[in-house]
DNA sequence: CGTCATTTTGAGGTATTTCAACGAAGGTGG
DNA sequence: CCACCTTCGTTGAAATACCTCAAAATGACG
């Protein structure tokens, strides 16, 4: 078990992969910097999600903490020993990789859509679902900046800025701070979250 | 092993899910149509590639084959007999499915970029590298439609036809046929094939 | 050889990107 | 505790790229 202040990262990408992490507690994103100078952020992971899977040895991704974080740091070397010993466990792993599978293709379905105001309202909707299981909380947190969010939407920071306005603008969602949204009108929020 | 001829659906989405398919020979696509009308490729999956994989007992994506296909299917009662009978099996699907993860992970990256003309790129490259271990072949098979291409990378149909024309006219692609494209100028190829 | 799906091309509309400049917030150090 | 400074957010105007609509050409298939 360790823990890490909020904004540190966890592991760089291209350092060797020796660990696979799950997150007690605490919110961290996954990214990678482009030569562009671009940055895409491949995903935002929560409690309870593992990350850390590797590639040639390596980690793909840098991983960096958004809140304080509590991960369970498992080495592969510990983790071979307990498959061993459990082989139920490896099916654990398999349910989380397949986890992280399906919000991989939801990111991918967010994507898609050709309108910033759909790819904000389908990401408000994630982190709504994520906060608790009372689903239909109107008070979603979010932890990331506005330019995290530009990232992993795949749009620019002012486009983001442009569609948290007219969702506000409708009616729709309010702004209030930086780290928190209320949706206002859950019918027209929802049918923009909808995959189209 | 079941055989399937090329345009036939091999699961319909919504249908109870009660196999695994791995890809013996041939090329699908995994897709799902969208309320608006609009199809949204998910994925196209290669000789020994894993799908199949359920969310809730029931498909998410309907398949149907691009080329005649020869699949392995394994109902879900064969499979937790295997489990229990060779433990390293588990593992064998474990590494499957991330490998359909970084698959997914690729679509991502190819969907982030703004370009049309980048995101094709980055498609003929990956049917490049899916062609054979001979890294380089420049001549590329196009199992799919370009409009399937075009449900796949986000774009409109003529969208990809107008990127096709403008590799075209630069030298640097040349399709020859409908289901065919060759690599002129390597260079300036990967170059925008690259991960701008 | 005819029919149908697919592909191609053009013109116009629209959304996002870029560029630039300003304002606000949060963190750091004195 | 305040001032500074860096990062983040906001807004406007212009350019670009893609989308949509419409019509014609090409190719596949029976």
């Amino acid at each position: 078990m360790r823990v890490f202040p909020a904004r540190t990262d966890v592991y760089t990408a291209g350092t060797p992969a020796d660990s696979l992490f799950i997150i007690s507690e605490g919110v961290v994103k996954s990214f990678r910097d482009l030569p562009s100078g671009r940055r895409r952020i491949a995903a935002f992971f929560f409690a309870r999600d593992l990350f850390g899977l590797a590639r040639a040895g390596r980690y793909v991704n840098t991983v960096q903490t958004l809140t304080p974080v509590r991960v369970d740091q498992l080495s592969f070397d510990a983790l071979t020993e307990l498959f061993e010993k459990d082989p139920g466990l490896e099916l654990q792993f398999l349910c989380k990789t397949i986890h992280v599978l399906r919000e991989t293709q939801h990111h991918n379905i967010i994507m898609g859509r050709r309108d910033a105001v759909g790819r904000l309202a389908m990401l408000l909707r994630l982190l709504q679902t994520q906060d608790g299981p009372a689903d239909g909380h109107p008070d979603v947190p979010i932890p990331m900046t506005k330019s995290d969010i530009a990232n992993y939407l795949g749009l620019s920071l002012e486009a983001v800025v442009r569609a948290s306005r007219r969702l506000e603008r409708q009616g729709i969602v309010e702004f209030v701070g930086r780290h928190h949204a209320r949706i206002i009108d859950r019918q027209r929020f929802e049918a923009l979250a909808s995959n189209v």
